[in-house]
DNA sequence: ATATAAATGCAACATTATTGTATTTAGAAA
DNA sequence: TTTCTAAATACAATAATGTTGCATTTATAT
């Protein structure tokens, strides 16, 4: 489920958005694209505790701008950062998927296989963009409950 | 759109929740019915300057653990509170309906009466509830940007 | 090799969330 | 009505998180 990249890619998705290759940030993108959930900057920190908490907010912010990640909110209002699967472009996102937040484990999938149904919304609302945010059991924690843990 | 309470209807609501009637309950409950967008405590604290932070923050709390109103993150991951429509309990919500962010007035709109799709998906996720955002522009915001302001 | 713009690390500050506690107050009991 | 008590408020203090400025370091173009 969780992508696999070589080192050599992430530095080539840095050069393509004009970022320079440093360790901060290869270290990073290797830990978001290894994980199938999404990640908060307290997880970066735990790991990675030698950089610099600005740092990682930073790596975090331009990488957001540019399209590599985009930010999603938990149950708690905390923020979570996920790898954009799509088309992202700079300063455009189009990560219009289902996010689902294990109430067990709390962590944030990213669920973009996910079509999402068309809406109608009342007179006068224009949406430009939507996102669905399902809670529950995330396939781990379901079968934990109930039968063998895995 | 905002639902009218007498101030009668806002005493028997604490009341019932075994919540004393106190003045800042009253205020912020008189003052969440009255919009029909989302309040987030930084609103508050600016309209009701002579209360103390620390209370409407726990003020908040309380209202949101007896049901009487739910949280929901904006764009930018502050919350804000609204009303629940429902049948919302102690510790048991169900608010799923569709919330709507507007990118121009910042505005949250919960539209209750917008009911959402069933949902399949993938094998192993148990989800329990869901909720959808849409961001784009409100009524009011819509309007301005085309013909005459409102 | 050198120059330079970019990135990092550290300090400082801002904002928001949270807890503790003395004082006040709503509502029950006398 | 007065008295009592648990609940709520206000204030102080701390924790957590977000953000900015700047000196130092580093990637990379020349
Ligand atoms: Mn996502
Ligand atoms: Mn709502
Ligand atoms: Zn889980
Ligand atoms: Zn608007």
């Amino acid at each position: 489920m969780a992508q696999v990249k070589s080192n050599y890619q992430f530095e080539d998705m840095l050069q393509k958005h004009n970022l320079k290759k440093t360790a901060p940030r290869l270290r990073v993108l290797s830990m978001m694209y290894s994980k199938n959930t999404a990640t908060s900057q307290p997880d970066l920190e735990s790991v990675m505790n030698d950089i610099d908490r600005v740092t990682l907010y930073r790596i975090l912010n331009v990488f957001e701008e540019k399209g590599i990640i985009h930010k999603v909110f938990d149950l708690n209002g905390t923020a979570n950062y996920a790898v954009c699967h799509s088309d992202c472009q700079e300063n455009h996102h189009h990560d219009e998927h289902l996010h689902f937040n294990c109430t067990a484990c709390k962590n944030v999938y990213c669920l973009n296989e996910l079509n999402i149904p068309k809406l109608t919304l009342p007179a006068g609302f224009e949406p430009q963009a939507f996102t669905i945010y399902a809670s529950g059991l995330c396939p781990k924690c379901s079968k934990k409950g109930t039968a063998k843990v895995n």
